[in-house]
DNA sequence: GCTGTGAATATGTATAGACATATTGAACAG
DNA sequence: CTGTTCAATATGTCTATACATATTCACAGC
């Protein structure tokens, strides 16, 4: 019983074996390092990566509970498309179909290919009150995903998966029925200077979003 | 400069700010304590949580680099349909439909409402080698979902998000046409012993998932 | 030039001790 | 009985120090 790991990993098996029953409160951490023969700074670093999953509660002066019902969490990576595309061993591609700039918004409709196959169509608005630079970007060589990621980090967004039926811009560029069922995702970012961009991203009929827990 | 949240953002400054670069590598802990007038150990707090949200990539002895495109994490909670609902103000209820046994697998198909309105279906198989008392729960009464989060916590498991068209079971309990489409979730997970259980939930129309990043 | 070996180095982690901070709970005043 | 105050307490965090471990780099020997 030394590293932190060990230390987590004999709580998380109190927890499983109910040994910690859900709300009960557990040993304080001065109890644990005496218990189990390390440093309080090492039961703190296991039952605060506890915490993080989801596994414990923690207050100060309250104690530490397990949680009543363990929320775990599951994390996934902002989409990039093109690295999406990579990952499957395929050739990434991207065509712009459509550009419009007023004085505030650069709106850009462009297709996304993997191995020359449609992937995903996608219908962006960048802010260009937020984002000056972006308008002289040539967006028929790069793809507007990857010169964002590269060019304006984001503070925080949104992200939101829905279904939704193919329409007539869906079906003639992802090659599919209109109507058939597509999984889509809304995603705005912000900077601290305000909003970036704020993209609908229809992918191409089958696809799917996975998620390990 | 005091706590190591005040060194990550001010990390996070210099990377947003392009003082340090994609790819190039930052100054090492014990440069960066100096510095920043804290002790190393703030400084490795502050650099790990950063690589753990994708900002930097960190090796023993090679050092520390910020990540060339900078992947973003979304965390989700793994949805118990419950809590989904109640987290909405509404009341949540559910309907055990169908359910079938044999030696080894238990097949439920239950409705879970929102206020009284449809809110997902859902066709699940719980495999009892993994977990024979399950063979002995009134389903009628607790909903499969809540029950084996209070009962069998897992280990790991796979969670994957589809689009699919509504068929004739979905639009029957759903309220909906058939052909519509529909937000699906797939999800399997495992404890040590084994596959607990699989779950195919279809939500009814319009429903979204929703992330901060 | 190539390869193996060992020294140097950056991060990873453990420890003891100290102080900070939120929160509880009891004592107290009205 | 109610509201306030204050001490006790568990977690949160910082520090200095030490050692562990992975990896790089330089150098020797071939």
């Amino acid at each position: 019983m030394q590293g932190w790991q060990d230390i987590q990993a004999e709580a998380l098996r109190r927890i499983q074996a109910r040994e910690w029953l859900p709300g009960a409160q557990i040993p304080n951490e001065a109890a644990l390092a005496a218990e189990l023969g390390c440093a309080r700074a090492t039961v703190n670093r296991a039952l605060r990566a506890l915490a993080e999953d989801g596994w414990l509660e923690r207050r100060r002066r309250a104690g530490t509970r397990v949680a009543l019902s363990p929320q775990r969490r599951a994390q996934m990576v902002v989409p990039v498309l093109r690295q999406e595309v990579e990952a499957t061993g395929k050739t990434y591609g991207h065509r712009l179909l459509h550009s419009n700039r007023t004085d505030t918004i650069l709106s850009l409709h462009a297709l996304h290919l993997a191995d020359g196959a449609p992937y995903a169509v996608e219908d962006r608005e960048i802010d260009l009150v937020t984002l000056p630079s972006a308008s002289e970007v040539d967006f028929e060589r790069i793809s507007p995903n990857e010169w964002l990621v590269q060019n304006a980090p984001f503070d925080h967004g949104t992200m939101e998966y829905l279904a939704g039926a193919a329409g007539a811009f869906e079906a003639t560029y992802l090659r599919c029925v209109e109507g058939v069922s597509l999984l889509m995702l809304l995603r705005e970012t912000f900077s601290e200077a305000g909003r970036i961009t704020k993209v609908r991203t229809a992918y191409a009929p089958g696809h799917s979003v996975r998620l390990n827990i």
